[in-house]
DNA sequence: TATGAATGAGGCTTCATTCAT
DNA sequence: GATGAATGAAGCCTCATTCAT
């Protein structure tokens, strides 16, 4: 015998108890992108062709978001390269430096980093075959660790511990995807794009933190 | 006469257009939170009623964000009340203050920051009702307009204009977002909960620039 | 590098390896229903309300077979009720008895035996869930031995081991179903129903070889 | 204004309802072989040329059955001919004869009859192609009249009618037909080949029943 | 002839929403 | 108000068939 709710209740206390139930499930659902036809309609193939090139639907979106890691790590290499040919870069070059990585890396392909960054919001990774998300993590990694070592050709950059460069790390790409997001969004309701701006001054903020004299991070 | 793809092309060329029109089309899909069903259930109610209460599903998810945008309002105004108790507020003591709201609200609610969230990334806010959208935006501006009063009383802080100001209060709301989600989702696969110090690391970047002397945003 | 088979070929070769390969792997196909679509018209209600009771159409279909069994085994049981009253049944009793078994279920529920059989050749047995599969042999085998029980109540019955009861108790079974079928299949085509005839001419023949003074099974 | 099923009805009628559309439309279904691509791969050629030879996939089917009967006709008048070099062959040299055509059959073609089989199970037969029909029908009746002859020249066998002697002759060819299909089904769970003893009983039976001194077939 | 990429009809299943009780 | 059975639109995927090469 299920004890039910009694039937009649204040409006409010009800409203707010289906609030609180929907909340608490809400990511139980997932980031549905479009029907398949529609896409299909778009690259002028039909529904089944796509089926010939990708397993399911899942499949293709997956085969979106490394491309978007790759290069990225092309572009951090890139950088790291032209930084060791530098005698001693300071920690504005080093730093505005990977604000030119990132945003550049937005600038050519925007849609492939708000993709990866819906598989974050929207609950997709969760069901990502193993070897797949090995294959993202490991690439995630190697990008994680290059940027690292472009850091701490900063001389002033002095962390305390390898705990705190990965906060440091996070901090970085963190505020990218989301200000990324943030000024998106701005962007379709209002059509001003502040995006390079806000950008330009996150980095340049943590730039300034980090040349300040007496900043232990 | 539809004028078709030619029936053969290379694979790889093949599958890069369908990628291109997933990516483009990405976004055309909506986040799906779980079904009725499951809410009403985890509510203790049947599907039927949450009808009662919502016209639809899309109106139960877009009556989650306001009361999210209501406690920041109402944390935000605390914060300010204390401040001007105090006679001069050091940068490092606001952009901290700061710190506690935001992460204090993500404490409190941390659902319905990320549904907020989901909203954004999922292209959710375009068909709100433009009624709702107002009060929300509304709503948003105001606790905008009280961030930008905080920070003001920071002496160091002299911002060249109101755009600066506008990108300043996006560096910190995106990176608040952006960090909380980057942490949550590596919370998930690591079960290490890293978002308080990364968070805090970040506000304290922030404060550390605008103390330091050379500092013009 | 895969070697083909030579471009050209005589006709007929060419046919007969098609049909070769077809057959090898026509089973590997499955019996197919109608259309969901279809049943829930029938039904007089809509597509979706057949899965608030079944799990999948799969799920229906083996919902169907299990009333048979268990009808043959309500009437095997009666029947054995009743034979026991008698003092000493011969073995044109028993097996026309058994006729009169097998032939009034059929009359009782065609459809479901005809389903019964098609899961039989249709291949359709192989994914039933395991627990399904044993509650349906189960019940098959409990069948089994009432009908061996009958039989053995024959004075004149004497088989040489429980090996070639169990050939007997198939050939009963096994000409019983595919006499059902033929008898249907010609149906179609003539119209004209000889299936009682048929039925009763096989089981008296089997009544009189075991009568025969000099059968040994 | 289509009349609906009343809205709410006792589960296991509803249950029942469904139950009984499904068991009426079940053979509106077919037998699906496997997709064409499988049986091109097999043959080692691709499916378009499959195409080539067969107008579809159905036309394909057929044509497999008709070498079964036909092979049947080869057997059958082999048989007679050994059989006519004989004086007076006894009842049980002619059934257990057949016995050896049929199961010869069975073991130089089983796949060819087990798809006879499902024609008749999954009413393959009912789109066939009149012309193609008639020839199969044709063949078919030739192989019931060399039956009808074989079983003719047995001195006991004095059947009352033609009308008896087509339900004999179903009689076997039905028993064939079903116990070849249980101890195949059989086969495939226990691994374990009882169809040889089993037919051979069957036709024993047989071959005892009409030797049987009083038997009036 | 042979190929296999492309097509799109068709079938299964889910689930937001309705509505009789 | 509350329920949950019923609905049917919508979306995924399969695969027989076509046809350009």
């Amino acid at each position: 015998m299920i004890i039910r709710n009694p039937r009649s209740k204040d409006k409010n206390i009800r409203i707010g108890e289906i609030q609180a139930a929907a909340k608490k499930s809400f990511f139980q659902g997932e980031f549905q992108g479009p029907p398949i036809e529609e896409i299909a309609k778009k690259a002028g193939i039909s529904k089944g062709t796509i089926y010939l090139y990708f397993e399911s639907k899942y499949d293709l979106y997956i085969s979106l978001m490394m491309p978007v890691t790759e290069e990225l790590g092309r572009r951090l290499r890139m950088f790291e390269k032209n930084l060791n040919k530098k005698q001693l870069p300071t920690v504005d070059e080093i730093i505005m430096g990977l604000f030119d990585v990132y945003y550049g890396l937005y600038k050519y392909d925007p849609e492939g980093l708000r993709i990866f960054q819906a598989f974050q919001v929207g609950n997709l990774f969760s069901n990502i075959p193993e070897e797949t998300r090995e294959r993202l993590e490991g690439e995630a990694r190697k990008n994680r660790r290059i940027v690292q070592r472009i850091i701490s050709k900063a001389k002033k950059f002095a962390p305390r511990n390898e705990h705190k460069i990965n906060e440091f790390l996070d901090v970085i790409w963190g505020s990218f995807i989301g200000i990324m997001q943030l000024e998106e969004s701005k962007f379709l309701s209002t059509q001003k794009d502040h995006l390079e701006g806000t950008m330009r001054l996150a980095f340049s903020l943590i730039a300034k933190a980090l040349s300040s004299s007496s900043f232990k991070c």
